[in-house]
DNA sequence: AGTATTTATCGTAATATTGCAATAAACAAA
DNA sequence: TTTGTTTATTGCAATATTACGATAAATACT
């Protein structure tokens, strides 16, 4: 009925799936893509880049925060927003496991 | 509006962010699991497996097999799935790729 | 104080996703 | 042919997501 059935899974299950969903929107990577490439704090200038209004790119940048991967550190009037270092190694970890947990191998079956 | 603004985003943009997607729903994930813990061909039991309808079970493969990770070949009236190796290596490397980009240092500015 | 600048939040509309019952489709077996 | 078995599809209903205008909140500057 358009709602997850979060319960009905595991917690592993359930926090992997959050994890690729919040990277799992071109506007989100497109976020991280210009954070990563400036590898340093990004101070309002991200609605100009992005083709997307004020409000939404607030928005999406609010899911990131909550997951984690980025910071944001309020400077004066603006904020400061950069990856959140150590959060984005473990995330690259933690997914990264999930899809190695499928062999390398050639032994595929069919 | 909803309607996520594809178009005003690259295409590796649009793409990592589909295969994150895709990938971003415990229910998906449990069947990749069930899948890469079999590491053969299952046919049929996945609905058993699953806390979810056979139609709900049905969608969620279809997704996985138009995004590729998936294989599925039709044996008399069932049909046995798994894990599609050459798409899963490139997705594997296309998305830690992504991840990789942000440099593994400890030169966080904040 | 008053004005400008920047970001967050609220409210709302449009679209997407999730889930399932019912049904269809395809095949096997009797 | 009829019956059962398995998977796909259709047609909803419910919820979630995306997007943005309007507005609020917070601070800086005159």
């Amino acid at each position: 009925m358009g709602i997850t059935k979060t319960e009905s899974f595991s917690d592993l299950q359930n926090r992997l799936a959050d994890y690729f969903k919040v990277l799992g929107h071109p506007a989100r990577i497109a976020i991280l893509e210009h954070l990563v490439n400036a590898n340093s704090c990004i101070c309002g200038d991200l609605v100009d880049v992005l083709p997307l209004s004020q409000a939404t790119v607030s928005q999406h940048l609010k899911e990131l925060k909550q997951a984690g991967l980025i910071k944001g550190e309020i400077s004066g009037t603006s904020v400061c927003y950069c990856i959140n270092a150590e959060k984005w190694q473990e995330v690259k970890s933690f997914l990264n496991e999930f899809m190695d947990r499928y062999p390398n191998l050639e032994d595929s079956c069919c």
